[in-house]
DNA sequence: GAGCACTGC
């Protein structure tokens, strides 16, 4: 390459012999030639004699579909359905399609699903598929799940946040349920070592496949720039190996659109007929092969056909919570080991394949991690925390809930002081009686405390709007490719501002305006807005209001009269309830500049994220206090989705902050920062100001920034 | 003036 770096694969050494290996799956006759069907009798001896098993099955090996029809067939569905739960909604719908098929029953019937907004089961439903979610919800109703005989969790190698939970609710359960229960936990990945000592050495059942080798490869070296030996590498194979797809695997939406293009010139370079034709992300015609460069997306959510050689980056994008900030970063980090034989692994789908690995083996052997960190260690815990209390387990100290990984206690510490700031529990860190109603919503808590707010304000309606259109976020704007990306910026000017109060109100506006057009999907289209996304935000707008409908004291349909938006007084209140829910996340603005601070954490400074319609004032001042929906590091840490809010509002939470014990909050068990004696600092902080004219410079800068920025705004009006 | 991986109730 242009680099001139040298770059050679050598064999990996065999003597490891950890091949990563694909499978095939059968398309004939049902059950035919699946390996676990040889186990039959051992696991149902196994099953017989202990209420946990732990099998290890590579993926695709049989066990998502066969374990269930297993158990059926002796006898295990007379006392109860057979739950099987997936992380993933598509894993729920079509692995119990293919059940129902090989039973030769209707789906729906005897074989169904349940996905959040769908439940195919019935009465006579004995083989239940649903997502970890779903029985999380469920098991909030009914405590000891007497509805299953069984509860399969499976792929729980890939360690949901949701999977974790409910492995330590199904210890819990298996000591304490009067009826018999059966726990079967089935995983890829050989760490069943760990979860057998975790369910009291319970056993391990191993399952082989029939599997293809997949020869995996390292670099000699750690590549310069990974962009180029992906590059380098992609095109010495296409030109050197037989027919097979590639499937490259990085980090991001940007190296994967530069590293998109530069195969595009260099192979439109290469002469003709020195190779076969290629063709990046379309239809492959015969005698083509097909590059897929792919996020970590295609580890487990997306399957491609024809995958015979995988290059392997050694990265992730990666997201985690630093609990003493109250702050989410998104860093590229190095995958797992098990990360790594996953990605080899799908090169061996359909027939043998090779890996090449873009780093040396003793960096996998030496530095990967063996698994990777599991999300309930890399995510705030206010969630899952009101779930646990809402579950009122009476002998169970939540800070000390045994978890397979255990999150930090300054984790769990953090949950509770935000959960105590929007009053779900109080200062003794027992449950309100608000606390019980917000863990009865599918939404993050501070959304679920804003609704109960507005609520009291006669803007339910309102704020089930905001919910739901933010719980749908990521879907709402069509993905952004260049060509796509001027077009967007005219059609947003059609969209309405948030009336200068934020994104929250944006939200709120955009979807009113697409509930007065009937819900046309052409108006959808028009405005560059995503018509799965919105039609998920309806179907969320229905669910959420149909939990509040119990303790609504409004109405809760979208409103359509009321035209004047001019008004000051129209979002008062739902700004109102916002920072009440918001409590835990809220902002102060620095006194001499446009940055904010936040407040309740270790403080930040922080600043609005551009893309965000907050305005600011006639002298380039943004607003005093705001709230802000999610404080993620990119390039710089970034308030995103914010509304102003009334510093009125703000003094009673300040008050809170003051008051904070987390001694008590965690009833006696939590540590004491000796610093703060137990309380949290939120006495306001000097502003330390070095070099008084930069700080000047620095101020107005900002600020005009901002005054142009919303003149600019206001001309194009 | 930035541009964020994936999943779920």
């Amino acid at each position: 390459m242009s680099e001139g770096v040298s770059f050679n694969y050598i064999p990996k050494p065999k003597s490891h012999g950890d091949c990563a290996r694909g499978f095939k799956l059968s398309s004939g006759s049902p059950m035919a030639n699946l390996p676990i069907v040889q186990f039959e009798e051992k696991i149902i001896e196994t099953v017989e004699q202990n209420p946990v098993v732990v099998i290890i099955g590579e993926t695709g090996s049989g066990k998502s579909t066969q374990l269930s029809q297993i158990l059926h067939k002796h006898g295990y569905s007379k006392s109860g359905a057979i739950g099987v739960t997936q992380p993933r909604r598509v894993a729920a719908v079509s692995v119990s399609r293919r059940v129902a098929q090989e039973l030769g029953v209707r789906l729906g019937e005897e074989v169904g699903y349940a996905i959040r907004f769908e439940d195919r089961t019935c009465d006579r439903t004995f083989i239940k598929y649903l997502t970890d979610g779903v029985l999380l919800r469920e098991s909030l109703a009914n405590p000891e799940l007497n509805q299953y005989s069984v509860i399969i969790l499976d792929e729980a190698h890939e360690r949901s946040l949701n999977t974790d939970i409910l492995l330590g609710l199904m210890k819990r359960l298996i000591k304490r349920r009067t009826s018999n229960l059966k726990v079967l936990i089935t995983s890829a990945t050989l760490d069943g070592e760990k979860v057998s000592n975790f369910f009291s050495n319970c056993p391990v059942l191993n399952v082989p496949g029939k599997l293809y080798p997949v020869e995996i490869l390292y670099s000699n070296e750690r590549p310069k720039s990974y962009l180029e030996s992906c590059l380098k590498t992609a095109l010495d194979l296409h030109v050197r190996e037989p027919e097979g797809d590639i499937l490259v695997f990085m980090t991001g939406q940007d190296d994967i659109d530069k590293l998109v293009s530069k195969l595009e010139d260099k192979i439109r370079s290469l002469e003709e007929g020195s190779c076969m034709d290629v063709r990046v992300f379309s239809p492959p015609p015969a005698n083509c092969r097909r590059i897929i460069v792919s996020t970590n997306i295609a580890e487990t959510s997306l399957t491609v056909d024809g995958v015979v050689y995988v290059i392997d980056s050694g990265y992730v994008k990666q997201r985690q919570y630093n609990s003493s900030t109250g702050m989410y970063s998104l860093d590229v980090v190095q995958i797992s080991k098990v990360q790594a034989n996953q990605r080899a692994g799908r090169a061996g789908r359909t027939r043998p394949g090779k890996c090449y690995r873009l780093y040396p083996s003793a960096v996998y052997n030496d530095e990967f991690l063996d698994v990777t960190i599991p999300e309930i260690q890399r995510s705030s815990l206010a969630g899952t925390v009101l779930y646990l209390k809402s579950l009122d387990l009476r002998d169970i100290d939540i800070l000390k809930f045994d978890f397979l990984d255990p999150p930090s206690s300054e984790s769990l510490e953090d949950a509770l002081k935000q959960l105590y700031l929007i009053d779900a529990i109080d200062e003794n860190g027992l449950i309100t009686s608000i606390g019980r109603t917000m863990a009865e919503l599918p939404l993050e808590p501070s959304l679920s405390r804003t609704l109960i707010e507005a609520n009291e304000y006669g803007c339910l309606s309102q704020a089930l709007t905001v919910a739901s259109m933010l719980s749908a976020e990521t879907m709402l704007l069509p993905g952004r490719s260049k060509n796509t990306e001027k077009k967007r910026k005219q059609e947003h000017l059609d969209l309405p501002d948030g009336s200068g109060w934020g994104d929250h109100i944006q939200l709120l506006q955009i979807y009113e305006c697409w509930h007065q057009t009937d819900y046309d999907i052409d108006w959808l289209k028009d405005h560059g807005l995503q018509v799965r996304g919105m039609k998920f935000v309806k179907d969320v707008r229905r669910q959420l209001g149909q939990i509040m409908q119990k303790i609504a004291k409004g109405p809760l349909d979208v409103q359509t009269s009321r035209r004047r938006r001019e008004s000051e007084q129209d979002y008062y209140y739902l700004r109102k309830a916002l920072c009440i829910g918001y409590a835990n996340q809220l902002a102060e603005r620095m006194v001499y500049h446009n940055g904010y601070r936040t407040l309740g954490f270790k403080p930040q400074v922080v600043q609005v994220h551009p893309s965000s319609v907050l305005e600011p004032d006639d002298e380039g001042k943004l607003p005093d206090y705001i709230i802000f929906h999610e404080l993620i590091a990119t390039s710089r840490p970034y308030l995103r989705t914010v509304c102003s809010v009334d510093i009125k509002w703000v003094m009673p939470i300040r008050n809170k902050f003051s008051n904070l014990n987390i001694n008590k909050l965690s009833g006696g068990s939590g540590h004491i920062d000796e610093d703060t004696n137990g309380k949290l600092s939120d006495s306001p902080k000097k502003e330390v100001v070095t070099g008084t004219a930069e700080v000047q410079d620095d101020r107005d800068s900002i600020i005009q920034a901002a005054r142009e920025r919303f003149l600019a705004r206001k001309g194009k009006k």
